[in-house]
DNA sequence: TATTGTTATACTCTATAACTATA
DNA sequence: TATAGTTATAGAGTATAACAATA
């Protein structure tokens, strides 16, 4: 039915290599975008969820596929600089809520506009269909490996 | 001539949270069969490296994107567990050869393959002419980025 | 003088284990 | 007992600055 070419393996190879260009090149632009803000990838990260409100901290631990540990050293840090703090959460004296600050909404919010636009930048050369089609491939590799969808 | 969305910032804005999403995506894939071989992503990285050939310090550094002194920490690491070596280089005193044991040779190809094998299966529903199309959008998103070739 | 590589120091990010306080 | 979060410790990866040896 399909051309099966005598090189899959090698075309399969291809796949792979540019997948790895790819998530290199994207990789390297938000790492500039994050230090032109002042932020570790890791802080823009934890700044660009805390932007849509407040996080519990199991909760972001969660969701960074971190352990709690490590994301105490990550609120400790982005405290120290001004982008975020700990609140008391209501009716749990154990819980912690992690929120952000005017400074980190600031960065945050430019960095997410600047990255979006960096990465728009790296599609601009395609055709509006050809865009369609490569955003289409990429949400359904996605979801077939979050198939209980984006935690 | 195209079909201009009013939604364009929008298409924009799904296009990089494509891209963020499958680069985290292929970040996972490449932590995860690292670990598997005993080694850290970076530690496979400078291995698939030194595969194909013996490589200086400054060389590798300067294609890691890193400074010379982060080198000689992978390179410490590496060869306290038995990955790879320094040797001398005939005619220049100065410099030393980052080179690939045995051991490190075994797990970088065992490595390179699995890390193929698993990118390959994230492709692996497309059919080989969507494979073909998605494989070179992202090839020509790479070469726009690099325009003097993959250092 | 320029280049190659190392050492010293500091910071970020992460994991594991032991701990406190609350539910 | 279970959960939320912290502390202590260790290790990887990185940068900067100062250094040694060689070109």
């Amino acid at each position: 039915m399909y051309h099966i070419s005598v090189d899959a393996d090698e075309a399969a190879a291809d796949v792979a290599e540019g997948l790895l260009r790819l998530t290199s090149l994207v990789q390297a632009v938000y790492a500039r975008v994050s230090e032109r803000h002042g932020l570790t990838p890791v802080q823009a990260r934890l700044l660009c969820v805390l932007l849509a409100g407040p996080r519990g901290m199991a909760e972001l631990a969660q969701s960074f596929g971190v352990e709690k540990a490590a994301l105490t050293g990550l609120m400790d840090r982005a405290e120290r600089r001004g982008l975020a703090a700990r609140s008391a959460v209501l009716g749990d004296r154990r819980a912690l809520q992690a929120t952000i600050t005017e400074t980190g909404r600031q960065a945050a919010a430019a960095f997410h506009a600047e990255v979006g636009a960096e990465l728009g930048q790296l599609v601009a050369h395609l055709t509006p269909r050809e865009r369609e089609q490569f955003g289409a491939v990429m949400a359904g590799i996605v979801v077939r490996c979050r198939p209980f969808g984006p935690g």
